[in-house]
Order: structure tokens, then sequence, then C-alpha cells
DNA sequence: GCAATTGCATGATTT
DNA sequence: AAAATCATGCAATTG
């Protein structure tokens, strides 16, 4: 799993990241869509706004599983070039891939309700909550399960080969992307600094059996949940978290040093790497989550989409996703 | 000196 | 009406 912090360090390896959204995102795949699927994110820096229009949704059942499978089999010899030496290998598997693409359809529903009872699609997207200001706990049905498709995804697919991206670099090429976050955690430490890059993934986070495990690993839960703002998009990078759903479900800040959360991407195969911290105010606290301007950038995210956080709660683990407003069709009776 | 980052204050909004 | 929360701008600090 790549590791990046959310620094503005911009550069070669965010265009990569957008090039495997896209082909998660890959609206011509016969993929299932049991809800309509963001697309906004799919695209690079030239994007059109998140407004974009919402596909067609056909509403699906869980049984084009399998065909899902073979689309995403598909998907990884189709985009291969036979001759791609210097290309980046992100070999993702294509059950993290599925994975992934299934858990964000799936939290549109966090409740999910089953397919012969669907109303007209209606996205949780702040735009539809006016009177909810970002609190996951007045989200509803919270949380989900991953633990029941694991078996059947994981263990039954190959590996997926490399997804060829336009700009192709040599590993080694790559911008750094652990930079300030690292100083900062061994600042008061003689701890080794270390260094990743985004352009291998580390052998030991692509096997299906880290996949089943990932899988396995029980119950996520929505812990925080808000639309961004202007300034959370901002060039800073720093979200202003809902004080109330920090302090419940986030690491207490016990002191003023920042706290260094890593937080896997529901859709990428990355680790983010954020400072978690406080400020006085008044006679309260506000809670921010800093470095995340490369996150928002890998993922196009603008002033009115929506961060998610979640937690599995088995091991403490956090996952991070944003969600793209998407301004839904109102014709369906 | 400049750009990026960090810390804080203030005012608007919500509870 | 008061308190709490949060968005935002700006000054200070750092690299």
């Amino acid at each position: 799993m790549g590791q990046m912090d959310g620094g503005d360090g911009g550069g070669g390896h965010q265009y990569h990241y957008q090039a495997l959204l896209a082909a998660v995102h890959q609206q011509t795949l016969p993929f299932p869509h049991p809800l309509p699927v963001p697309t906004g994110a799919a695209a690079g820096p030239d994007a059109p706004p998140h407004n974009a229009a919402p596909q067609p949704s056909t509403p699906r059942s869980f049984a084009d599983w399998s065909a899902s499978t073979s689309a995403f089999t598909s998907l990884a010899t189709q985009s291969i070039p036979a001759t791609s030496t210097n290309a980046v290998h992100y070999s993702i598997s294509p059950c993290y891939a599925f994975w992934t693409h299934y858990m964000l359809n799936k939290n549109v529903y966090p409740s999910f309700p089953p397919p012969q009872e669907e109303q007209p699609h209606q996205l949780r997207l702040a735009n539809n909550h006016p009177k909810d200001a970002g609190s996951a706990s007045s989200f509803g049905v919270d949380s989900f399960t991953t633990a029941s498709m694991a078996p059947n995804i994981c263990t039954h697919m190959p590996p997926i080969g490399p997804i060829s991206v336009k700009e192709e670099k040599k590993p080694e090429d790559l911008p750094r992307v652990v930079k300030r976050s690292d100083e900062l955690e061994t600042r008061n430490s003689s701890v080794e600094r270390h260094s990743e890059t985004v352009g291998t993934l580390p052998e030991s986070k692509q096997s299906p059996e880290s996949c089943a495990t990932k899988l396995n690993s029980g119950e996520y839960q929505v812990i925080l949940r808000k639309e961004l703002t202007k300034s959370d998009v901002g060039n800073v990078g720093r979200i202003v978290l809902p004080k109330k759903d920090a302090e419940a479900s986030l690491p207490p800040l016990l002191q003023r040093d920042p706290v260094i959360l890593h937080m896997d991407d529901m859709v990428l195969p990355v680790t983010w790497k954020f400072k978690y911290r406080y400020w006085p105010n008044n006679k309260s606290r506000m809670y921010i989550l800093d470095s995340a301007g490369e996150f928002l950038k890998t993922h196009g995210l603008q002033a009115g989409d929506v961060l998610i956080i979640y937690k599995n709660l088995a091991p403490g683990k956090f996952i991070i996703r944003g969600e793209k407003v998407i301004h839904q069709q109102t014709t369906n009776p």
C-alpha cells in the first residue's frame, strides 16, 4: 500500500492515482451499479467540476457480482500494454478494487435496503440534509459489514496486472510523498526517518490474502461526515472537523501536539497520513485535519463535497473517502 | 525575501 | 439571549 501524506507536493503521482480512480470508476465496465456512482472524481485535473450529470442508474442485484469479477479481470487484460517496461505498476488486486468500488456504492446507502424495496434513489448528500451539519451521529444507520462477501471475492480472483497510466515514469523518479509529517513525527525522537514512494506497492499488501484479511476485518462505521467548505478545500489543505464527532470517535488529543492519523483510502490503494490536531478557540477547541491537500486534490474534492471517515472497529483503523456531490435527477416517479 | 505552514482571532451561524 | 460551534482571514513562524 502506498503511503502518502496530504501535503501539497503535487506532481505526477497525483495524476497516477487519478488514473487509477478513473479505472475504478470506469463507467463502460459491465459493473453493477446498485446506486448512482459519483463520476467527477474519476477524471483528471481538467475534469469538469463535481456537478457532473448523474449516470442513469439501473439497480442491479448482487447476483451480478460474478459478472463484475470478470469485468475487472478484463479491465486488467485490456489496459495493459504488452511491452510496458517503465509503466508504473500498481498491481492493484481486483478484489481490492472491487471491494473499494463496492464500498463506494454501498455507502451511498449506509443502511442498504434490499433491491426490491428500492425507492427513487436518494443520495445521502449534504444538499439533501440541510439540517445535518456534518454530524455522523445524525446520519442514520452508519455501519456495514464486509465479512460475508470476502471469501467469494478475494480467493477467486487472480491478481490484476499493471494499470497503464498516461505518463510513464520509473518508480524511482516518482516524488517522495512522505515528507513533513514524518519529520514532525520524529522531531522529538531519534527514530530514523522513513521514506516511501507511491510508484510501487509493497507485495505484501497486494496479495489476495491481505485483501481477504481486510475484508474479513469486520464492521466499519461512519464516524465522521462533513460537507467540505471553501476553506476546507483551499490551498492550505486543512479541514475543520466537527467537534462532536472528532471528540467522539477520533483519538483523544491530550496535548497540543498533532497526532498522525493513518487512513486508508477507500478507493485507492493509498494510506494517507493526516495531522490531527486542535486549536484552542474561546473556551473550546477546533479540531483540524491537516495535511489533507493531496487527498483533496487527488479526489478532486470541492466545496460542497462530503468527507467521510470510517472506523474499523476491531483494530481501530480508519478509512477515508470523499464523496462528490451529484445533482440527481428527479424524473423517477 | 518568499512561499508554505501554523496558530489564533473574529464574526457568522447554529443550538 | 447566551453559549457553542465553525468558517475564514490574517499574522506569525518556519523552511
